[in-house]
DNA sequence: TAATTTCTGTTGTTTTTACAACAAAAGAGG
DNA sequence: CCTCTTTTGTTGTAAAAACAACAGAAATTA
């Protein structure tokens, strides 16, 4: 259990509880661990909304696929990381995506709903205020995803997805998360075709790479 | 004054707060009203993220532009409607998106920061989780337009709006808000090559539509 | 109602992507 | 080290989209 509170530290939904008060938020939201080998599922799509996820170690994939089964992997949740919140809060009974573990991983799963039957409790309104500040990031981050795929061409789109990763990580040097298949899901096309541009690319001189690591030129 | 009472009530941000407390809701959100004449800017791209509008009447328009000036219609904002609190609540410094009055539009502007600042407070409680929930929402319409743009085809990104707009309307006949060219920059494509497209899905006896009444067969 | 402007549909050409099939490279396990 | 598997890159072909240019329809305005 000390394990957790180490984690829980850090994660920005437990901002400004104080740790003496981190027991209190845990059983306000009947927290239990759970575990999940890679490539299990967490949560299968139009599983009831009640959960919410916290990553405690490993790496969790929001999956989307189409009826053609094209996977379109919406998010990737890391460490510390919340999964499932959004679906709780805006109080739908369903939730239209799946949720595996693109790892072993350790989970700690959470029941939202407790927490919007206590108005007034302090605890209960740093949290609902630090999730309001998560959720609309994640809102943010889904329009960065939609600024990607609502570019025509490949290349564009590979452009915008690098573009990006220079803003977060600070440098035109950066390691990518994906392998070539998941980036191509991630960016929507076909992954030879993506393949090719990303050749073409380098031999045009736009950027350099070699495996999962790329450079802007 | 009164007016704007009437549209606030039905405005979901406003939920389970009394009427009698209304007054002193928009006193602490430091609200003023705003007018705008069509196709003009409400905030521009880089603004600062504190203020937060509702539309009283008209229509807004959420645009974001790349650098070829191919416009995106992030999302179409009508009467009772918030927008930009998505920036005010995720703590940003600029907004990244220009803001553009579609029609001559009534708007009530906000500053959501003195909410943050009143903890404890039945009325900002309120106003925070009915914003949690709002956002929430606003994540989920954003996740819809992805699968729509992850989609590889033109029919296929079609075919996922139409089916959309079934279901949030109920019936298989429903009225789009867009004209072809704007539906052309939500769906993120060419507007001939998807003014041919809904032709042949028409001769396919796929769909039906005369202007911007459309039917599924 | 006529003139003008905006919107929508059509068509041909060029560019890009999807698809399929395969080759090369990298990794994993014995 | 060799074998097997997975990942990545390459190429040719067919399909689809972008683009451009224009014609007809609809809406607006004088």
């Amino acid at each position: 259990m000390k394990k957790i509170f180490e984690v829980l530290k850090n994660v920005s939904i437990f901002d400004n509880i104080p740790p003496d008060s981190l027991g209190d938020a845990l059983d306000l939201l009947k927290a239990r661990k759970a575990l999940y080998k890679k490539g299990s599922p967490v949560f299968l799509e139009g599983s009831p909304a009640d959960f919410v996820g916290l990553v405690l170690s490993g790496k969790i994939h929001i999956i989307k696929e189409d009826y053609y089964g094209n996977r379109n992997i919406v998010a990737e949740v890391c460490q510390g990381e919340l999964f499932g919140e959004v679906f709780a809060c805006a109080g739908i009974a369903a939730i239209p995506v799946s949720v595996l573990a693109a790892d072993d991983s350790e989970v700690l799963l959470m029941d939202f709903k407790s927490m919007f039957m206590q108005p007034a409790d302090k605890t209960c309104d740093t949290l609902l205020s630090n999730l309001l500040k998560i959720v609309a990031n994640k809102t943010l981050q889904l329009n960065q995803k939609i600024d990607i795929l609502s570019k025509r061409t490949t290349r564009e789109k590979i452009l915008a997805y690098l573009s990006m990763q220079i803003k977060a990580c600070g440098s035109p040097e950066f390691i990518i998360p994906f392998n070539r298949q998941e980036l191509a899901d991630f960016l929507c096309v076909e992954r030879s075709a993506m393949s090719a541009e990303l050749g073409r690319m380098k031999r045009y001189g736009l950027i350099d790479f070699k495996k999962n690591k790329f450079r802007m030129l």
